[in-house]
DNA sequence: TCAAGGTTGTAATGTTATAACAAGAATTGC
DNA sequence: GCAATTCTTGTTATAACATTACAACCTTGA
């Protein structure tokens, strides 16, 4: 299954204000946006840079200085970057994370896997699980959105650091 | 915010639950309590009684009556409430709900298909989703502590209700 | 040009959860 | 009985997470 590696390379700090927009996305998600506002470009580049988890105050706090001032900003930054794919929100944790596939494959039914450790999150599909639970809506009559699945434990890195 | 009318009959896997004012209750779960305190007996009524899930805030305002001041005394008896498994937290809707087992067969993978039209919660366990799972966890060598399995949609009754 | 619709900024508020500390009650050992 | 210990409780205050409401500002397109 996938693999954590929130490496999108959000190196430089590209801390031009232009106000040319030169936004060359060509992000091509589920409701794809043809390009992202200045403010959901900053949102989804802190999760990115964080390559983790991070909760809609602290992305507010890393972008005091981009001009950033209440948590509605990032709030709606984050409502719409759900929406298109890139970003999941982690409901165990109240946070959020970047998506870690590079393509968005199936958005249906991700499963996480959060250490409690350290803090790391693993993204992974499952379509064995997927099947499972479209059964048993199917059986039910229940008409399925959305599906979270969150596993809590220790990863193996921090099993091995004991 | 809302209170939710629960209708436990949304699902066909349902398991029967006594919803009385069982003060003297004879659960026996893995952290079995010999007894209950003052204060987990009246929360874990309160559920019991919604029969579907009560946010802390709501339950401390039904116990008003009882001598509840705080949410730190709801709080209090909810974790250990569900410590004993007798109780669930939702976390995608930051609620509580009684746990509609009788013995409390499994409380290791529970999954919860929560109505977003009337709010109804079915607690079901599938076997194949926990194996699925534990076999992602055995494969990448993550210790599962817990795991959240919380479905979203529009339930039977409330679909054929259009 | 204007109107419509989306995005933004800001203040205020609402909702969920915990920290810190003091006091009360049950238990044990002397 | 009387501490010492521990668990539960009550209370105040605060932290952490999220939304409402409204005004201003850009776009886009007729």
């Amino acid at each position: 299954m996938a693999e954590h590696s929130h490496d999108h390379a959000a190196s430089g700090h590209d801390h031009a204000h232009d106000h040319g927009h030169d936004h060359d996305h060509t992000h091509d998600h589920g409701s794809a946006p043809a390009k992202l506002t200045r403010n959901q470009t900053l949102v989804f580049g802190a999760l990115s840079r964080a390559g983790g988890p991070l909760t809609a105050y602290t992305i507010l706090d890393q972008l005091r200085d981009d001009g950033f001032r209440a948590p509605l900003q990032v709030y709606r930054a984050l409502e719409k970057l759900v929406e298109f794919g890139m970003v999941h929100r982690l409901e165990s944790l109240n946070a959020f994370v970047a998506c870690s596939h590079p393509q968005c494959v199936d958005h249906e039914t991700m499963a996480f896997a959060i250490c409690e450790s350290c803090g790391s999150v693993s993204e992974f599909a499952d379509a064995a699980i997927t099947r499972q639970l479209k059964g048993w809506a199917g059986d039910n009559g229940f008409a399925l959105a959305k599906t979270t699945i969150e596993l809590r434990g220790t990863c193996r890195t921090c099993q091995a650091a004991v």
